[in-house]
DNA sequence: AAATATACCAACCGCTATACT
DNA sequence: TAGTATAGCGGTTGGTATATT
């Protein structure tokens, strides 16, 4: 038994969409909104189309504000940093440039970025964890006023196979499907502070210990110790913005399946970055990177799922 | 000019996460 | 809590355009 079709396959149509249905789906979105449910959208747009197809449709070409055409320079170190980073990710990269889709910067990567980079060697992507690993960590901002907003930012920072034990070698961060994090527990993701910059100078207070367990290889960032400074001198509390500085020392453990097990090194970690890319690397350096996870095997994920090393932060991260 | 190869990209497919009942 | 429906994601496919032989 198969899982059940979204729609009825012989009573939709598929292939290239046409002018006309693309103006019956762009003025009944325009009107009506997607009503939160794509797969019921194309009976009351009157399409023939499955709610899928509408859904990608929509998403790739025809909403508002979608950027066809040539990539900018800019584009193409941003779509590199973060391919560097996180791999094949196409969402999260496509979140960092807007009026781009994933789909599109997956083809671009594809069929000439990788080339531009690489020449005629085919790589596979740098590291993929199981999905689960690689969903936008939520990112909780709680200003220290009441009164100001909440915010969330998604961050495409995973962490899976970033950071690492330089000891044991396992991966020093992976994330839990659907958990929220609170920055203010200890969050220590240089990532994070990144993400930051552009939305001003944000008070965070970290008082709290962040606990997060997953089956299998799972950090544990602590906060038994912290100090946060920032480039403007302050010491009392971490500041993200234009021109800041993080850096953050906390612990760290693993969950090794059973119980959590503390580990009192110092961890360590830096962030020193303006730009909007989580590790600025030139092209020379990305494409070192993508050369070597061919020639090593050092990158990608095991039978058994767990994360072997990633460009994530290197240099970045020191133990001490 | 025709055949073949390659590049490009829109769209599809199947899977997982999440929301809902 | 379990089962089901839907959304979203990333890999892959297939059609078309262009380049090469």
């Amino acid at each position: 038994m198969g899982r059940a079709p979204c729609c009825d396959k012989n009573n939709v149509k598929k292939g290239p969409w046409s002018p006309e249905e693309d103006a019956k789906l762009k003025e009944f979105i325009e009107k009506h909104g997607t009503g939160g449910n794509w797969i019921a959208l194309p009976q009351k747009a009157g399409l023939r189309r499955c709610g899928k197809s509408c859904r990608l449709r929509w998403l790739n070409y025809l909403r508002p504000n979608i950027k066809h055409g040539e990539f900018t320079e800019h584009e193409d170190r941003v779509i590199c940093n973060m391919y560097a980073s996180i791999g094949s990710r196409w969402s999260i990269i496509a979140s960092q440039l807007p009026g781009r889709t994933d789909n599109d910067i997956k083809n671009y990567w594809n069929t000439k970025l990788k080339k531009k980079l690489l020449g005629s060697t085919v790589t596979p992507p740098p590291h993929r964890a199981p999905r689960q690993h690689h969903r936008p960590l939520n990112v909780m901002l709680q200003h220290t006023s009441p009164s100001l907003p909440q915010a969330t930012y998604n961050s495409f920072f995973s962490g899976a196979g970033a950071f690492h034990d330089p000891i044991s070698g396992i991966p020093a961060l992976t994330l839990p499907p659907r958990h929220d994090y609170m920055l203010n527990s200890g969050l220590a993701i240089p990532n994070a502070a990144s993400l930051l910059h552009g939305h001003g100078a944000l008070q965070q207070q970290f008082h709290h210990h962040v606990v997060k367990e997953e089956s299998g290889n799972m950090i544990v960032f602590g906060s038994d110790h912290q100090s946060c400074s920032s480039s403007d001198g302050t010491h009392s509390q971490p500041q993200f913005g234009h021109g800041k500085e993080l850096s953050f020392d906390g612990y760290f453990g693993y969950n090794n399946g059973s119980s959590i097990e503390h580990d009192h090194r110092l961890l360590q970690l830096q962030d020193h970055h303006q730009a909007q890319v989580p590790v600025e690397y030139n092209y020379e350096e990305i494409k070192q990177l993508l050369m070597s996870s061919t020639t090593t095997g050092n990158h990608g994920h095991g039978q058994d799922g767990s994360m072997e090393e990633g460009f994530g932060s290197q240099g970045k991260v020191t133990m001490m």
